[in-house]
DNA sequence: CACCAGGCCGTGC
DNA sequence: GCACGGCATGGT
């Protein structure tokens, strides 16, 4: 359970629900239930979404090897990883995500697929398709109190398409290609980039990152981190909050 | 009452 | 280009 509990509750994915005795999310049209890793090593679809085929422990081990503060990021979370979520999930929980905190981002993720999804699972829903979540309107986003996120969810839901094209884009032409959406600026398209298309050139830059980035990285650029930027990224967002730096 | 949360938009300069 | 206020909602 704690081994898995920063990389699924910790705010790369809105997915998760702690169920006590595990893990559980609705996900390729099926329940899955986890509480440590040996639960995913023989399933394809998790053995791809928690990425088993890196070699975390060598990247941790250059990593930690960079600086005082990512050995002390890497000793905090060894466990740590960067899930290869589905991009349309990953576009619209980071579109939730804005001026917004984590357990309310996942209570509104929940209330999308109970609204818009289908039951899985007798009590479990899966993610809205773009095509089921059509379906909604400003007005019924609002009575979900998703808040001003309601005219980003629309124009969203309208160009949905772009993502397809995001694969064969370079860093820069995919990220402003995902900012052509309403309501995606430069943080919300680097977590779409790095949590809904594995792209490790992302570095999305939140509240948390540049607190972290102010105090010990005065001056440096986001060059400094490679070649493991993405991973350092989730490695000091994780370490910013424990460390809950002012 | 204030301020914050994995920010972005519109406006003014 | 950069600074600033507004924005829905719920928690502290």
């Amino acid at each position: 359970m704690e081994e898995l509990r920063e990389i699924l509750t910790g705010g790369q994915s809105f997915s998760w629900t702690d169920e006590g005795d595990c893990f559980s999310a609705t996900l390729n049209e099926k329940v899955y239930r986890v509480r440590s890793a040996e639960d995913f090593e023989d399933d394809s679809f998790l053995h791809e979404y928690f990425d088993l085929d890196y070699d975390y422990d060598k990247a941790r081990r250059e990593i930690a090897a960079k600086d005082d503060v990512l050995a002390g990021a890497v000793n905090a979370f060894p466990t740590l990883r960067i899930l290869r979520q589905d991009p349309w999930i990953a576009l619209i929980s980071f579109i939730l995500s804005q001026n917004n905190n984590i357990k309310r981002i996942t209570g509104l993720y929940g209330k999308l697929c109970r609204a818009y999804g289908h039951e899985v699972e007798k009590g479990y829903w899966s993610f809205p398709t773009p095509q089921e979540l059509s379906r909604t309107s400003m007005a019924e986003l609002r009575e979900l109190k998703v808040g001003f996120r309601d005219s980003y969810i629309m124009d969203a839901i309208d160009k949905a398409d772009i993502l397809t094209e995001i694969p064969a884009l370079d860093y820069h032409d995919a990220e402003s290609r995902l900012m052509s959406i309403r309501g995606i600026g430069k943080k919300v398209a680097n977590c779409v980039l790095l949590f809904g298309f594995h792209r490790m050139d992302a570095f999305p830059i939140d509240v948390w990152i540049r607190k972290i980035l102010d105090r010990y990285y005065p001056g440096k650029g986001v060059e400094y981190f490679d070649p493991y930027r993405a991973l350092c990224q989730q490695y000091l967002f994780s370490y910013a909050r424990f460390l809950d730096l002012e």
